[in-house]
DNA sequence: CTGAAAGCGCTTACAG
DNA sequence: CTGAAAGCGCTTACAG
């Protein structure tokens, strides 16, 4: 059953099935429906392979998580708490808008030629990027050869920046390192200790600035001794805080993400401290588990739901409506106090 | 550049350069290698809408994640620990084969409409049900209507159910109930609730009755009052188990889902009753928080990465093979010791 | 408002 | 082993 049946049935012109297909003004009513009954008799459903190759574009974007670690079983999980809300969000925002999401995992740098290819061979028409180290060249390729690309978490540095030509949505990571920061300033801490993330994403590289800007402004010196790197996964922050602990003296410790501060946590207790009573703990991202740990982990909120949204909304705006839009947006974060810190004695 | 210009580039027709592009043995290794440099050189990638029109079957497979629970802002996150791993192994298995998934979400009804037309319209060649109710008409329709079906736990009821002309994977449900029970009978607990997921779902159906046959053969009796109703989500648990406490005396619960678990510890610890002291709770799923909530939770393990491999692996080689492949797996579980549950005393 | 025709970029018998 | 041609199922100027 194509186009072609049904006009026959109808006895009108395949062109006259596409236009009452596609919805367009000039047909008459009577026409309309007539067509339109007998598509909906034989169940007729055009063929989108047919559709695009006569020229209507796409309507499926990608989504690509890019994970690079080496993966543990373990760890799978654990970054997908934080990519899961995200996915969620976005196929619901293109689901309404009757854009369909095809999701890839990029492992490794080769992966990117896969996603490429998509848009070489039209499969998609736009697509969103998250968990890229900063400044990846793969995906400045693919903005280079003019698909319609949102990116979260990237810095744009200029004008000539391929990532200028693109959707970005940023959260705040360094008002968020800061406010974590200054939380546990304001609770008295002194010696407060700063694990990093992985220090090629853009999130890592700002949530240490605003840590030690915070740091600075309230007049505590910063102790290079007491910023110790991790890679986000939750083994990293395991063993990171095992080391730092067995060989400084701090009370609090801000974690650049929640994941790695599970790890922490765990290396804590094993050292026989408490939580908070002796080390307090910041973490970043209130994922998930965050607010089942025990104790509750105070943390940096981060909306991926709301970011989602707009790298979504704004892809397939600029996607239908056949512009060139590009932005970069900053979204506050919020820090969430529960229950891993305490003020100091005076 | 299209398959016209390599084949003019190349000095051949663009029936060698198709023959190339497919990997066809009858072509010269001469004739082959100076089409493929000439690819390499242009850049060349076919378009994909072209092929399948020309009659290459779609490599885009379909995941869709049933979830028709009336969604708050919490519950989505909460259903998602469930379905993302499953994500993860469905994507991860597709693109070892080549294979890109399209997924999305059915909140209501209506939203199958929407699936059958990726199917009908020739989006996707074959597709992946998760989270739908027992017996789901809408699924059966689909599959009736010949494409290549896999369905996560689903009840097959007959060699005239359209659900036996697909592939099915289903976890040891019963199993599974049944050990979580004997576990807490063993533990010398007689009165042992248990907390019902949504009933429309097969493995509420079947966690519920392994339940029961538990303490059939264990000789401790049924009784009805202590068996409550919830839907699967952290707030049914919680409301159901709040209530169950007030008017039953019981010393152990089985729960049919992690997720009800969380509300259901919350809702103890409220009513000022210690878990395992006083309660004994089990859990079903093992998301990834049950490892992280205080106490830890004993719980049933679904191995749901190998259930997306089975379902994937099983549906791609139906449709690269083009046979009419069906199964009915069923899945072991394991029941995982943790700190929930206590021995009562003699 | 409607139809005949060209064209989108491939694949696949068919013939040689 | 290779090429000319038909065909996949649409959309979109173009002409009326």
């Amino acid at each position: 059953m194509n186009a072609a049946d049904i006009a026959k049935i109808a006895g009108v012109s395949r062109s006259t099935v596409s236009r009452v297909v596609n919805n367009y003004g000039n047909v008459t009513e009577e026409t309309r429906s007539k067509v339109l009954d007998i598509i909906k008799e034989y169940n007729y459903v055009p063929h989108a392979s047919a559709q695009m190759l006569a020229g209507k574009k796409s309507k499926i974007m990608g989504l690509f998580i890019i994970d690079t670690k080496d993966e543990k079983e373990g760890n799978k999980m654990c970054t997908s708490s934080y990519f899961s809300p995200f996915t969620d969000a976005v196929i619901d925002a293109a689901n309404k808008q009757r854009y369909n999401v095809l999701i890839s995992m990029i492992n490794e740098d080769n992966d990117y030629n896969n996603v490429k290819e998509l848009f070489q061979n039209k499969t998609i028409s736009a697509g969103i990027f998250i968990g890229a180290k900063n400044n990846e060249p793969a995906i400045k390729e693919i903005i280079e050869e003019g698909y319609k690309i949102a990116v979260i978490e990237q810095e744009v540095a200029g004008e000539q920046d391929p990532f200028s030509k693109c959707i970005v949505v940023n959260s705040d990571s360094f008002g968020g390192g800061y406010q974590a920061t200054k939380y546990l300033i304001q609770l008295g801490h002194k010696n407060i200790a700063h694990l990093c993330g992985d220090m090629e994403q853009l999130t890592a590289i700002s949530r240490i600035e605003g840590y030690k800007k915070a740091l600075l402004d309230a007049g505590v010196s910063i102790k290079n001794n007491l910023i110790v790197k991790g890679d986000y996964t939750e083994e990293s922050g395991y063993k990171a805080v095992k080391k730092l602990l067995l060989k400084e003296k701090l009370t609090a410790i801000f974690i650049a993400n929640d994941s790695m501060s599970i790890g922490a946590m765990r290396a804590i207790e094993e050292l026989g401290l408490k939580i908070p009573e002796d080390i307090s703990v910041v973490g970043f991202d209130d994922i998930e588990v965050s607010r089942h740990l025990q104790p509750s982990l105070t943390t940096v909120r981060v909306p991926l739901f709301q970011m989602a949204f707009m790298a979504a909304n704004n892809l397939i705006k600029a996607n239908d409506e056949n512009i060139d839009f590009y932005a970069n947006y900053k979204i506050p974060v919020e820090l969430i106090i529960r229950n891993s810190c305490k003020q100091m004695e005076v």
